[in-house]
DNA sequence: CTTCATAATGGGAACGTTCCCAAAACAACT
DNA sequence: AGTTGTTTTGGGAACGTTCCCATTATGAAG
């Protein structure tokens, strides 16, 4: 292992060259060498086990070829294939992309973006649980964030159209017959998503003339934990056959857990409770009865995040841009149809 | 954004001192500096928004201080959980860890390959889809194998016992009265996992002196899709309920996914057949019937690759470890209790 | 055979740190 | 005041590349 100690300098060495023409021929960034040349320094390379040192040609260059997805969470479909998407993305371009994950915790976030900062990656896609805006646009590096911060100025933002997406599923229940439907949903570090599904919420109940029930909303985190707590508070609500008809969760987990606790107390989703999720997760398709949700577009979302931050590093100062991809309706066994009474 | 450009030299003139002065406040190693300095210096910095440039300190110190998790699919909770224990065990020696998913793609493993011989990280913890031992001997980094490759000399390793992992289940099957047991399993890239499970299963057989039905073994992907292919093949075997009382499956993803097609075609679970995975994924325990499986000790193992790997940084011409620890049985609903008739 | 353009090569400087050693400042003893 | 020891500071070199510019070799055209 004392391969660590060869530089182009070995190399030249060897072949018979200077440092520059080796630099020539292993920096692909064209630079004239006869065939020659290039036979035998390859041969060198190839005898010595030399191994590029990128961090060196890095701070010469000033860039690293490496992108960084920081995500909540890469256990959750949902950012895996947001990050997949990503990767399908760059690696075309000759961009490596690594996953950070943060697990939703502040300290790890941190953590990545001194990262970012110390000019470790060329560009960053993220999704930050602190609302830090400010530090961002600080990181010093092409940023584009992932989600729909309204606060978000001046900053590159893909996302979901959050309010579109929760008042499809809120039609479809109405369309179906309910009209005691029930919210759960977070209020995770950021107010913003919870008001923005909340804000659905209200607007569609006021639109159909339905009158809003604020014990029907229910807080609680987006994950399997939170579907458990979900299910036992939502049947702990008093005579809440006569209170509610339906389920709108904040994601595709929490139904997911929600479904399978309501189960273990004889009530039968789809068929005693109507349940619709967010996201349509790989697994929502498997759950017994198969989950109806509302889809986000994550490889849309992955894709676009990775053009634009294409984009912004090739342009750092270019007018900054948001797309918003609406949620479409995937249709499954979990909401009854109550029109048939 | 033209904070780029600021280097310990323009901080140390702003401070009035040399920049080996503002390098010993800024690297952490030691090196005494006077309350004074150390205060002026600061505000220099917080005043010129300087921002340590990492690889050019990597450049000298030879050290990144960054680890990577090369594994074959992130959205996998096996995969993903693993490296969040990795994460859990690095983060507090002040490791920052990035993610790798190739996607079972050996293009993509190369690329990551590439990455780790460039010194861009300072260790690798990994499994390789390719087994090719001898490219991860020649990376020049310290690396652990994630896994149990037999061919794996010379090289750290950790894994699950996956013979025993397997007789675990089968044990469980046959004291619940199944005498016909099939067995899904994958002959991904390599033979070796394949055999593995095979070995074990034929072990089995043969020391309980049941007979080996060589079409009961069913070579799929160890995916949805093969889940899906695996239960049609299965039902399209003539007879099948008189030749097979029960299915074990190579891991949960697989035994879900056919979980959920064997449904469709009117066959249910825990009650017309016994279905037995491998792993523990989450969503194992929210399926209905919920699914009996072989748990992978996925935290030890993620705990036991980073253990390795520190030490292995420290002292990487040490005597390479392996490290194999076993599978539990988690017993939930989806294997019949055949004993009663 | 000269002339000129072009291709191929080499040498020095630069990228932004850390490391090493020497110098300076200070303090505490003789 | 001189010696010694310790803390604090500064300057040069080094890490391994790439970039820029100068030089030389090559070949085509006159």
């Amino acid at each position: 292992m004392k391969n660590s100690k060869i530089s182009i300098y070995e190399v030249a060495r060897l072949a018979g060259v200077s440092k520059s023409t080796v630099s020539r021929v292993i920096s692909d960034r064209g630079g004239s060498v006869s065939p020659e040349t290039l036979e035998r320094v390859n041969r060198a390379i190839e005898q010595l086990g030399y191994r590029k040192n990128s961090i060196a040609a890095g701070l010469r260059t000033r860039k690293t070829y490496i992108v960084l997805v920081m995500i909540p969470d890469v256990a959750n479909p949902f950012w895996s294939e947001i990050a997949r998407a990503v990767q399908d993305k760059l690696e075309p371009e000759s961009y490596s992309v690594v996953i950070g994950s943060t697990y939703w915790s502040e300290e790890r976030e941190a953590r990545y973006y001194e990262l970012a900062q110390m000019s470790r990656f060329d560009g960053v896609i993220l999704n930050s649980v602190t609302d830090n805006i400010e530090l961002i646009k600080k990181l010093g590096v092409p940023a584009v964030l992932i989600g729909e911060r309204v606060a978000a100025q001046n900053i590159d933002t893909v996302g979901t159209d959050t309010m579109q997406a929760t008042k499809v599923g809120m039609q479809y229940l109405y369309d179906l017959g309910h009209r005691r439907i029930a919210l759960a949903t977070s209020e995770h570090g950021s107010e913003r998503y919870l008001s923005l599904r909340a804000r659905a919420y209200k607007d569609f109940l006021h639109e159909k003339g339905l009158p809003f029930d604020p014990s029907l909303v229910f807080s609680v985190n987006l994950n399997e934990e939170g579907g458990r707590e979900l299910a036992k508070r939502f049947l702990a609500m008093p005579d809440w056959r006569n209170r509610a008809d339906s389920l709108f969760c904040g994601n595709d987990i929490l139904a997911i857990a929600a479904m399978s606790e309501f189960r273990k107390f004889g009530i039968i989703p789809g068929i005693d409770i109507s349940i619709i999720g967010m996201d349509d997760v790989p697994a929502a398709s498997q759950t017994y009865p198969p989950l109806t949700t509302v889809r986000k577009p994550r490889e849309r979302i992955g894709q676009a995040a990775a053009e634009l931050l294409l984009k912004r590093m090739e342009n750092p100062a270019g007018q900054p841009e948001k797309h918003l991809f609406p949620g479409e309706l995937v249709i499954r066994d979990s909401v009854i149809d109550r029109r048939k009474r």
